[in-house]
DNA sequence: AGATAATCGAGACGGTACGTCGTGTCTTCTC
DNA sequence: GAGAAGACACGACGTACCGTCTCGATTATCT
């Protein structure tokens, strides 16, 4: 009943998405983020949703799979836009800068990093969507690889840039090098293990740097 | 006499404790680790476990505020029986053994972290647990002081050691330097970003104690 | 899980009638009523009934199986509350008269019938349930034996007294009998067949009792 | 060439009934008659009728204006069908025959009926047409004029007949007569008051004919 | 024969109601 | 007075259809 649609359908009966409703789409981003700020995480409901965006429930089943999917693509769309608007670069102006001085340039970048997961905006959906990560493996892989990997990877350049520059000892591994100062940071922030200032970052940079430098 | 109840009695009920059946408490830990076991965290509901335990569901509501409350206090009070069990000195049990050999102490402890995150009865519980403290900043706190904080002292006092012979600059903060390779690990395991292995937090260990040890 | 109430349950897992609420019981009848009065029976639905009522949905899934249900129950509480009301004897009141001329009789009792018939408080439930009945035949038999057949046995017994009393052939079935005046009526109304009219039951009283042969 | 569309054209739309697909329209009649039968009139719903008839919704709402109005048409041109099909003279083979014995006429004629409301392919869609049409007094009048009237009007006919020949009373009138015995079989199929047989219609007739009071 | 429309299949859409589940409160009766 | 039991008001769930609305792609008559 649903499967004739296509011979070759993969494994979702995914409706014709060549008519969808942008309209529909972008009212439904916008309600999600928006309920999720004003009223939480937990509070905010399809059905709040839909009603906020003025829309059926079924126009949101159809397409995505949980509220928490809402929330990602929601996320992830508001990212987009901003990446878009200015006409700015977009990417270059996430990549870190390469001063010379790796320390400076990570404490910077850090710096940044900490006022961003001070921001309430930011803050309220990504913490919710890590939540919900958390539990939901699936949700949780493609929230880490749409919007936490790729931040990752910039690290990752500016490392390999260092160790091209003698900075870092060659035979470090980056992508595990990254982690000596942001996983501390992510886990301070995401589990209130400890405030986060950015003295506390720049020591994380000193305390790893030193590790890595070579001799 | 006191302590013989529960080290982790919560501060909010005004019914009176001493009339408290002891009966309906273990049956409702033993419930709700049980069900978040076999359905998962999400599909445990206080209904379910009211019934599972042969319990009215107001015996639930009395003594504890929420699911992830009485799931919380399940798992210390698990961690409290095991810890009586063998008749050993508890918290001496886990305390990180003194070598000299810093960095073999570190990477031993670290392995048996790893098996320990591996273990399913370990693990889905404090996901869960660790997920509702991410969005509830009350219950989050209370996660991190009972659960987190101890074990992480044991970090702090064994690289206090470590700093008396020696082997740490002085200047360094125990309370961050265990950051350096604990968080890491942490946020692998909660958050799906790579995989965790006996290399990995070896790889760690060794990465930030370059960064610790003095020149 | 639902049938270790009771190893003697029969077949549903009925909730304790003892504990059920009156007052919500009588709001969901006053609210079915209205409602459909109102607006009309399928424009009734179990959820305007339970807001209406200020009730939960639940209570009406807990104690009915269908929206034809409430109202077949509000209907029949309708009229044992009218019966009761009035300190008036139950019963008696609508036995069909004896004045010995039973044509008389007849008559009397179908003029007031066609009254009720065209009262809409009567009508418009009476006729939903009906054409419910039509189609659920558990319905449609539980609405004949509560409401249609204790009136025909006022006939039944009628024209009983009138082959005692010689005025009707003793080998006449009164339950066929009294089809032959009340259903035509009935098919009239329900079916809007064709008008109805005292002139027109008293015609059927005349046809029935006499035979449209010639003597 | 205009009746060979269908004698039973609704009288609402607008659109071009020239152009309209007699494919689809065959198409929906049987998906509508055959849904019917295998989940019941409640549970058909026009998205299931256009989904089994391979026709858009569209298509439907085009052409009627509502699930009812639909399976009238279907049950109308069913019967259309049957007449036309044999190659029989419409209308005259369904005529009461006058063998000058109005009382085996007519009963021969019930019990005909009889066999045809025990047929399940007849009743459950005429069952659901009248049920609809006693809330529906639209619909209903169509029904009845549609379906019930024209068979009514053959017991018009014969019992004039019999009146002519000295069999009835003339000051009777056939239209009130004929429910005498037409409405009580009725009644008992439609609502399920009673068991209906060969027995129970041939009494009817009796009773009807001849009264029931004494001689 | 080709242009011009309206019907057609399809199905996304904004809605409404469904019947179910879980919440947290309240009440009743037992120990 | 705690506890087992569970009815209750409430709110959200995810589903099913409703009736409307666009979309190409056929028809099918009219130039």
């Amino acid at each position: 009943m649903a499967a004739q649609k296509s011979v070759h359908a993969p494994d979702k009966p995914q409706p014709d998405a060549a008519r969808r409703s942008q309209r529909s789409r972008q009212a439904i981003y916008d309600a999600a983020l928006a309920l999720v700020g004003e009223v939480g995480y937990p509070k905010t409901t399809i059905e709040g949703i839909a009603a906020r965006a003025g829309v059926g429930k079924q126009t949101i089943y159809r397409w995505w799979s949980s509220k928490a999917d809402v929330l990602l693509e929601a996320f992830l769309d508001l990212g987009d836009r901003a990446a878009r608007d200015p006409g700015a670069d977009p990417g270059a102006a996430y990549a870190i800068p390469d001063t010379g001085d790796l320390a400076a340039d990570l404490k910077a970048v850090l710096r940044t990093t900490v006022d961003e997961l001070r921001d309430p905006a930011f803050e309220v959906p990504s913490r919710a969507l890590a939540a919900e990560g958390l539990v939901d493996e699936k949700l949780g892989r493609r929230f880490v690889a749409k919007l936490l990997e790729p931040s990752l990877q910039l690290y990752v350049d500016r490392l390999r840039a260092a160790q091209d520059a003698g900075q870092v000892r060659p035979e470090i591994d980056p992508r595990i090098a990254l982690e000596l100062f942001v996983s501390p940071l992510a886990q301070r922030w995401l589990q209130h293990t400890a405030p986060i200032s950015y003295e506390y970052t720049d020591t994380l940079v000193d305390y790893a740097l030193y590790g890595l430098a070579p001799r």
